[in-house]
DNA sequence: CGGGTTTGATAGGCATGTCCTATCGAAAGT
DNA sequence: ACTTTCGATAGGACATGCCTATCAAACCCG
């Protein structure tokens, strides 16, 4: 029953019967004959026939929630016991979007001193994804934007709020001094991709001050973006966080972008499962003892 | 896998192979079989083995609490795909403490009008055995008291707040007017055992006004102590919800029961699961339209 | 419009798992 | 010491799961 509920998943997160049986690592018609399986258990179509997929039926989607729950417990059983066997252990998946990855390194530092047997899994992916991610099980745990974007039925520990910074070649006009945001009407840019949360919350925040952003270089990875600088006279608009770790020599500079002192939370999003995992109740207490929010 | 979760959970309830494996349908080697393999499967021991059942390990009863989550969720799953298949409908268990049994019809008669196809089955039980057959899945919702013991992790929905009367044949001398509970010292009367919260709580009301309680006659069963009081010249002490229903004819009258005047909520419990399973979601809508309280 | 491709369903065969009956051995009760 | 209770074990019938091979329908594309 469970493996054709992860099955199913599958086919709801795949939409395509072969795809998702080389997920879960069956051949394709044993996976359509456990979804047929499932449907005439439960006495009702969950998924749209043709010959080809077509979605889910509703009583598929309400079927989905359930799936989620009762396959998400499974494994957090099955992980729990592994833990009372070998102690804290095992992988744990992170989905991080770009901006605040140089901040997992903080996190995984002080988690690994205590656990040493728990191995990491970081992934850099858009808030959305990271959300997506987390209801179809593919992930343990999230970092990323806490106030901007709705978030679903998750557990929430804030970690820092985001504060930015105009970066550009050392020596640009503008590093002279604080920038407002209202001064980047003509400056040239690059900036990460509409699909990063953090581009749209840069876009926010300049068309509050009326300005457009018309980057030259639109990319989805921060080290596009901070190369670029270096090598042009672009400027880019970042965290602090994500900016440090490329300010510590002299050929980049920095200055706070004001008007507005613009704040956003970041933090770990977990699933909302009760009781949680040891594992995962460990990262979200480190993660609270890291915070530099109240 | 579920149904060896299944198994787990009735061995856990019934502290022995042979009933649990009754219990569940299957022969008590299968049952015995399914266990092992749980534990071959978890890479844990979950029960003490010896020549007889000796209890379940720390993992074990770790393991149980998943095991009745993922059961339960997965019950919910089946029951809600027949509600999609055939409207709503399929049987509603409840456990309702003595003193609240004449609440029920109110409930089913209005949740019958709208919702035909759903049978209730009603069930007598103490306010313990209700929170226990909740989590061992055995009932869907009970009726009892909300704020005299703590619950655990349910929904509730409260109904009304019980008062309390004094009844006894007609002509009895106490009969004239309001009975103070410190005047009950000397009259005979006829109680709940006090494995029943109610008994429980006049305790409690009887004692503050240091009073000691030595009913003639205890029961289980208000129907025992209303059919004392017919026939001999004994008092109980009743919830006028419950009184009511025996003082329609002349034979028997009632007074308050004052200083204090005490009153506890009664209300529907019910599995905090989330989503909520339709047939479960309406009844507890039911119970918040029906309830006198706020 | 017709050949090739994609996609999911179906058929047949092998391996594994599940559940039964019968029986055993240890411990508890008498 | 004898009996009873309780759970584990053995062996065999049956069901389930998963594979490979193949099919039919729909789609794509020149």
């Amino acid at each position: 029953m469970i493996d054709k509920l992860e099955m199913f998943i599958a086919l709801a997160r795949e939409e395509h019967f072969g795809r998702a049986a080389l997920a879960q690592g069956v051949t394709q018609p044993t996976l359509s004959a456990a979804i047929k399986q499932l449907e005439d258990q439960l006495g009702v179509m969950l998924v749209w026939r043709g010959s080809r997929y077509q979605g889910l039926t509703p009583e598929g989607q309400r079927a989905l929630i359930w799936a989620r729950q009762i396959v998400g417990d499974a494994r957090t059983l099955r992980q729990e016991m592994r833990v009372a066997r070998e102690g804290l252990s095992g992988d744990l998946r992170l989905a991080v979007i770009p901006t605040a990855l140089t901040v997992v390194s903080e996190i995984t530092a002080d988690f690994g001193e205590r656990h040493p047997n728990v191995r990491f899994s970081v992934q850099s992916k858009t808030s959305t994804q990271i959300l997506s991610d987390l209801d179809n099980l593919e992930i343990d745990a999230g970092l990323t934007y806490l106030d901007n974007e709705p978030l679903g039925r998750v557990t929430t520990v804030p970690l820092y709020a985001e504060r930015y910074v105009l970066v550009a070649k050392a020596g640009h006009p503008l590093l002279s001094g604080p920038v407002k945001w209202g001064d980047l009407g003509d400056v040239p840019l690059c900036l990460l991709t509409p699909d990063m949360q953090n581009r749209r919350i840069i876009n926010q925040h300049l068309v509050e001050v009326g300005v457009e952003a018309i980057p030259r270089i639109e990319a989805s990875s921060i080290i596009v973006l901070v190369s670029h600088v270096v090598r042009s006279n672009l400027a880019t608009i970042l965290p602090v966080r994500a900016a440090e770790i490329f300010l510590k020599g002299d050929d980049l500079g920095s200055v706070p972008l004001i008007k507005p002192d613009a704040s956003h939370v970041v933090g770990l999003v977990a699933p909302h499962r009760e009781p949680f995992t040891p594992v995962l109740a460990s990262l979200l207490d480190r993660a609270r003892a890291l915070s530099e929010i109240a």
